[in-house]
DNA sequence: ACGTGACCGTTTTGATTAAT
DNA sequence: ATTAATCAAAACGGTCACGT
């Protein structure tokens, strides 16, 4: 087992294409390097000037080997003269990319990740959707004209599944095509080379997809109460002047007395309760505000701790009809007091602002 | 074995600075 | 005075470690 491991680990030295995963992977850490990737247009402007040298006039490897990193550092510098928070971190990334750098032929597989890999990864992470509504709005709409407030806790699930669906889709054509792109413009190689590269770049697509997801995920819920509120004429009310939440509140309805209830939507809670509940009586009372109601649609994580401990301080939950976690508090003295089926969400705002 | 809490690294967004 | 470029900060949920 072992001996194989180091097998492996060999295997991967020797061929220079690995560093083709590396490279892609230093490019768009934005923690330790400062995501010079995400600057298509810079990076391409350096690999033009690097493939003149590698392609240009007949001399020696090891002086065209000098030029490609002198061209590297002068570019880079040069763009980042500006003295600033990313000024360390770049420095860094020249430093650990000159270690992989070890001859022209690392050059060459620092050309072809940025403009075969990196590149279209970018080009095609701009082309995948960030909302969802052109996959939902229609069906929403056709549920609640045949069933109003009964669909609500419906349509919630749906607009969060058909969107999550009709995303990957999107991304999956867009992969499958970049990889048969790829594939094409490195025939030439052998198989365990153009395996080094095209994994690379489908883990590293995969990588960042999956980070996009996320905050799709949650901005498709921002989504549907924007869409819902439109739907039932539900007045909602600009924030607060000066206020400052800890956690996002995306909608603001006015209550008959004239104090605020902020509506959150999140998929699900996870640490960030935490940040919730920061926002004590005092700072609530200050600007007016008589409750925060959070709309949830996955409701798994909802330890009764939480609930209790943000119920007390005024928050109120929204839960999918079918849940179980709903079902749990309901039958529960305290929780049901501020757990509530998002069937009734539509029919309570209305009921708040006397309309 | 199971449920819960927290970490993590990227994208997005909103604000600030530079360029025209 | 606008627009473009740049930066910093917030938000996200999958994943895994930890405690019970």
């Amino acid at each position: 087992m072992l001996q194989k491991h180091r097998a492996i680990s060999e295997e991967m030295n020797q061929n220079p294409w690995e560093n083709a995963y590396w490279f892609a992977r230093m490019l768009i850490n934005g923690d330790k390097y400062g995501a010079i990737g995400r600057q298509s247009k810079f990076l391409t402007e350096v690999c033009i000037a690097l493939q003149q040298i590698v392609e240009g006039p007949a001399q020696s490897k090891d002086i065209k080997f000098e030029l490609s990193k002198n061209i590297i550092q002068n570019l880079f510098e040069k763009r980042f003269s500006r003295k600033t928070a990313k000024t360390e971190r770049i420095k860094l990334f020249l430093e650990d990319l000159f270690v992989k750098l070890k001859d022209i032929c690392d050059i060459k597989v620092f050309i072809l990740t940025v403009q075969n890999i990196l590149i279209p990864i970018n080009v095609a992470l701009e082309s995948i959707p960030n909302d969802d509504k052109i996959y939902t709005e229609e069906v929403a709409k056709a549920y609640l004209d045949r069933l109003g407030n009964d669909a609500l806790s419906t349509v919630v699930q749906l607009w969060d599944n058909a969107g999550v669906i009709g995303c990957l889709n999107a991304e999956r054509g867009c992969i499958v095509q970049g990889f048969a792109h790829l594939r094409q413009s490195i025939r030439h190689m052998s198989e365990h080379e153009s395996d080094t590269v095209l994994t690379a770049y489908v883990q590293e697509f995969e990588r960042r997809l999956g980070q996009k997801r996320k905050g799709r995920a949650g901005g498709s819920l921002e989504d549907v109460t924007s869409f819902l509120f439109k739907y039932f004429n539900i007045k909602a009310e600009n924030k607060p002047d000066h206020f400052q939440a800890d956690i996002e509140i995306d909608k603001w309805i006015l209550r008959r007395d004239k104090w605020l209830i902020g509506i959150s939507c999140k998929r699900t809670l996870r640490e960030r309760w935490k940040q919730v509940s920061s926002a004590h009586h005092d700072v609530l009372n200050k600007f007016k505000i008589w409750q925060v109601w959070h709309l949830i649609t996955y409701d798994e994580d909802l330890s009764d701790d939480k609930l209790t401990l943000l119920g007390i301080q005024r928050h109120v939950f929204y839960l999918p009809d079918n849940s179980r976690r709903l079902e749990s508090a309901r039958n529960h003295l305290g929780m049901k007091d501020y757990v509530r089926p998002m069937s009734q969400f539509i029919h309570d705002i209305k009921k708040e602002q006397g309309t």
